[in-house]
DNA sequence: CTGACTGCAAATAGTTTGCATGACG
DNA sequence: CGTCATGCAAACTATTTGCAGTCAG
């Protein structure tokens, strides 16, 4: 089932109205492959659903990265940003610092080194974040004309 | 050398006037264990030195993070905050979700991983992020009395 | 002395809240 | 139909900028 109609069947299932506000935002989430703001989520919502308003998209954001439907990419610069979150599992970004492109992966060894740092700090751990920021292989190759 | 005399000298250094401001702020980034809001920074600051205003805490901060005598902490919720870096090598943070402790760590087994991701997606990685979140073990010790 | 630094106030940006109206189920 | 959701405007919070006065070197 693809992810966008596994939401919407998930929020009939727990009571949230289907309203089109909410279709257009998502619809625009899923299209994105890269992180967006709430304010870019709304620029194009917009252009979509003229009647849609920014704290409309601020409202269905919250209740989509609540139900954990989307997440929150942290991004360096202080701009709070969404993606959606294609896999259900553990997983991470690899961040295009080019064109801002977002992929996730899920491979993680970071077992062996999370038992060390909890041993040694006396921590119990509960979970992690790895980023890894880089160039993706279009922005490496367009780098000639760019620059 | 002390780290705050170290910043000091550097700052001399540079060029840059040694006021009472920035000495103030340099005082309470790093006698703290943890990361600190711009406005806790403040509020700390102007204990010790009434005069000092909001502003110029802002613009101390952006100046030591500019010479990367502190970073930012990615803390989840939206709030911007400022760590000392006690080690000036490359390093992560270990962040108690109890009492919002943070502590670095240098220890890192990312290359591997990073090799792998690497090879399957194209990307040249630059760099990665690693943060653990769990509880400190006075927070573990504690939980029976707040909860 | 003098340019870098500061503090104030006001501007800006991003986000949240209160409330009357509208529309999904 | 009733209730949840929306849109507007206004409130709020965090941060930045302009500018005149101040002070470290």
């Amino acid at each position: 089932m693809p992810v966008r109609k596994r939401i919407i069947s998930v929020l009939k299932e727990r009571g949230y109205k289907l309203t089109p506000q909410r279709k257009v935002v998502l619809g625009v989430i899923s299209r994105s492959r890269s992180h967006l703001t709430p304010a870019a989520v709304y620029e194009r919502a917009h252009r979509q659903y003229p009647k849609i308003g920014l704290v409309t998209v601020y409202r269905t954001l919250e209740l989509l990265a609540q139900l954990g439907f989307i997440c929150e990419v942290h991004s360096g610069d202080n701009n709070r940003s969404y993606l959606l979150r294609r896999s259900f599992s553990h997983h991470h970004h690899l961040i295009c610092s080019g064109c801002n492109k977002v992929i996730d992966f899920t491979e993680c060894d970071l077992a062996e080194m999370e038992r060390k740092i909890a041993k040694s700090t006396g921590f119990r751990i509960d979970s992690h974040l790895v980023e890894f920021v880089g160039q993706c292989s279009e922005c490496l190759g367009e780098k000639a004309v760019k620059c």
